[in-house]
RNA sequence: GGCUCCAUGGUCAAGCGGUCAAGACAUCGCCCUUUCACGGCGGUAACUCGGGUUCGAUUCCCGAUGGAGUCACCA
C-alpha cells in the first residue's frame, strides 16, 4: 500500500484562522497516526490576497502548535517546489494535456458573451460554446493573438460520485456543474486546477479541507479520470461556527491563533480544544497531548455536522494545562502578565505562581487577580456581611479590631504563624474561625476573590502593609456601619 | 432559487434496532476548607416534526422544517 501522504496549502494571507489550524491538525494526525508524511504547501497564487510576512506566520504557527511539516518550502521531500508561484510554469503543459484529453478545452468568449448567459438571478453557467471550434479553429485564434481561457470539459448528463471518507457516498449531477475555467486568460491556473496538479504531482494520496469542497470534488475527480490518474482519497470537514448561522471567521475577530495567545492561551491547550470541535476520541478522557491525539485521531469520531466554537470550555482546559504547570514554567509564561499588573516587579513571582496556578484559568486573568496588592481603598463593605457564616459588620469590626491588636505583636510574620495566630483568638474569643479569616481577608485586600486565604494575602503584604491596611478597613466599617 | 450535505441537553458530543440515552464544559445545590480558589458529591437539562419499515425506532426509509456549504478568469 502506498505510504499515506496529506497536505495543508494555505495561502499566506495573514494570520492563521483557528477553523484553518484544525484543518491543517487533522490532515497532520492522519498522517502520524498512519506513518505518512505531513506536506506543506504555499498557495500563493492569488497575488492580490499576498500578505507580506504571511508565510512566517504559517512557520511560527505550526512550530507552536507543535505541528511538524516533513515536507515543505524549507523541507524538500523531492516533491518541490513547494510554493505555487514557483510552480506556474508546468500548469499550462498539463492543462494541454487535459486537452488533447479531451478533458478541456479552450474558450474565446469574452465577458459581454458571457454575461449574456446570465438568467434572472445573475447565475450564469457556461454553455460549451467554444467545445464546438474545431482544432484549426482553435489554432488559427490563437495564432491571432486571440485571447483564451482553458475550460473544463464536464460531461453534460449523468452524475459524477465519490466516497467521502466522513461523508459517505456524495452524487452530484453532472447538469449542475459548470465547465470552469482551468486557465485563466493571463496564462496563470485557477486553484481549481492547480490544486488537482500539485495533488497529483505531490503524490498526495488523503485530501483533507473543509466542506466548502464536498461538492465541487467530483470535478476535481473527473480531472483525475481524464489525466488518467489515480484518484485520491477525500476527508471533508465541517465548519468551526461562531454560533448557530455565523461561521467562525476573522470578519468577527477573536478568531485567529495568535489571537488566543495573547489572551493567554497555552498552544497545547488551544491544539487539545480545536481537535476535539468536530472530532471525538473513544475514550472519555478529553485532556489529550499531542502524542495522544495521534494515537487516538481516527475518522470514525469525526463528525458531519458543523460545530460552535465555546471558548468557555477551552478555557477550563486550558485552566486545566495550567495546574499542571511547574512553578518555572508558569512564571516564565506569566512573566509579561505580571509585568502589566499593577504589583509589576515588587513581589517574588515563584510566590505569586504558587497561589495563581490552581486558580487561573487564562494568564491574561493575572493583572486583575494581582492589582489588589499595590491598589488599595475604599471598598463596599457590606462585602463583610455574611449570612452563612453568621457574620455582620458588626462581628467584623469587632474580630478585626481584635485581630489587629494581637497580629502587631507578631514578629513572625508568616502565613503559618499568622494562621495560628488566628486560631487562637477564634478559640478564646469563641468565633468560628472564618468568622475571624473573612473579614481578615477583606479588610487586607478590599477584593471578594483572593487567591489565597487570609494569612497568606497578609504574608504576601508584609506586617507593615497588612496593619495600615487593617486600620484603613476597621476605619472604614466604622464609618459605615 | 438549483445542487450537495447535516440534524441528540445552552455548548462539545457518545450512541451505530431493544440503553433508566454516556461523558465533558456551562449552570444550580451540597460537602470540604480559613475566608478566595482547588477538590469531592449530587441536581436541572436532549433524541426538530410528520409519515412509514419493524415485535420494537434516537438509530433504517420518505417528507416537512431548520441549518451549513456551493453555484467566480478567489482560494
Amino acid at each position: 500500500m502506498a505510504k499515506v501522504r496529506t497536505r495543508f496549502a494555505p495561502s499566506p494571507t495573514g494570520f492563521m484562522h483557528i477553523g484553518n489550524l484544525r484543518t491543517c491538525l487533522y490532515a497532520y494526525l492522519f498522517a502520524k497516526k498512519n506513518d505518512g508524511a505531513f506536506v506543506l504547501r504555499i498557495e500563493d497564487t492569488d497575488r492580490e490576497r499576498y500578505v507580506e510576512g504571511a508565510v512566517d506566520v504559517i512557520y511560527s504557527t505550526l512550530a507552536k502548535a507543535g505541528i511538524t511539516h516533513d515536507e515543505g518550502p524549507d523541507k524538500d521531500g523531492g516533491y518541490g517546489p513547494y510554493i505555487q508561484s514557483q510552480r506556474k510554469s508546468l500548469y499550462l503543459d498539463y492543462a494541454k494535456e487535459l486537452v488533447e484529453k479531451g478533458g478541456a478545452y479552450y474558450c474565446f468568449c469574452d465577458k459581454e458573451r458571457l454575461d449574456s448567459l446570465k438568467d434572472g438571478n445573475g447565475v450564469a453557467k457556461y454553455d460549451k460554446h467554444c467545445l464546438s471550434l474545431s482544432k484549426e479553429e482553435v489554432q488559427r485564434r490563437i495564432d491571432a493573438k486571440q485571447p483564451y481561457v482553458i475550460r473544463q470539459n464536464i460531461p453534460s448528463d449523468g452524475a459524477s460520485e465519490y466516497d467521502d471518507m466522513v461523508f459517505g457516498h456524495i452524487s452530484v449531477p453532472n447538469e449542475d456543474m459548470e465547465d470552469g475555467v482551468l486557465i485563466k486568460s493571463d496564462g496563470m491556473p485557477t486553484y481549481n486546477f492547480a490544486n488537482v496538479v500539485d495533488d497529483h504531482l505531490m503524490a498526495i494520496n488523503y485530501v483533507i479541507r473543509g466542506v466548502e469542497y464536498l461538492s465541487s470534488t467530483p470535478k476535481y475527480n473527473l480531472m483525475y479520470d481524464a489525466f488518467g490518474w489515480e484518484r485520491p482519497h477525500y476527508m471533508h470537514l465541517s465548519p468551526i461556527m461562531k454560533d448557530a448561522q455565523r461561521k467562525l471567521s476573522k470578519r468577527y475577530g477573536d478568531a485567529n491563533f495568535e489571537d488566543f495567545l495573547a489572551k493567554g492561551y497555552l498552544p497545547e491547550a488551544i491544539v487539545n480544544y480545536i481537535a476535539l470541535l468536530g472530532w471525538s476520541p473513544k475514550g472519555n478522557e478529553e485532556k489529550l497531548s499531542m502524542n495522544q491525539l495521534v494515537e487516538q485521531f481516527d475518522v470514525d469520531g469525526i463528525s458531519k455536522s458543523p460545530s460552535i466554537f465555546d471558548e468557555a470550555k477551552m478555557r477550563w482546559l486550558n485552566g486545566e494545562y495550567i495546574k499542571q504547570m511547574s512553578v518555572e514554567d508558569f512564571v516564565k509564561a506569566a512573566t509579561p502578565y505580571f509585568e502589566e499588573s499593577k504589583a509589576a516587579g515588587k513581589y517574588d513571582y515563584s510566590e505569586l505562581a504558587k497561589l495563581l496556578i490552581p486558580r487561573v484559568e487564562i494568564l491574561s486573568e493575572i493583572p486583575d487577580k494581582i492589582n489588589f496588592l499595590e491598589e488599595f481603598g475604599e471598598y463596599d463593605v457590606t462585602m463583610f456581611e455574611h449570612k452563612k457564616m453568621k457574620i455582620t459588620k458588626e462581628i467584623a469590626l469587632a474580630n478585626l479590631k481584635t485581630v489587629r491588636q494581637d497580629f502587631a505583636e507578631e514578629e513572625d510574620w508568616s502565613d503559618t504563624a499568622l494562621k495560628a495566630r488566628g486560631m487562637a483568638l477564634a478559640e478564646k474569643t469563641g468565633c468560628k474561625s472564618g468568622q475571624i479569616f473573612l473579614p481578615l481577608r477583606l479588610a487586607l485586600t478590599g477584593v471578594a476573590t483572593t487567591p489565597g486565604g487570609a494569612t497568606e494575602m497578609a504574608q504576601l503584604l508584609g506586617k507593615q502593609e497588612s496593619l495600615r491596611r487593617l486600620d484603613f478597613s476597621i476605619d472604614l466599617l466604622e464609618r459605615n456601619i
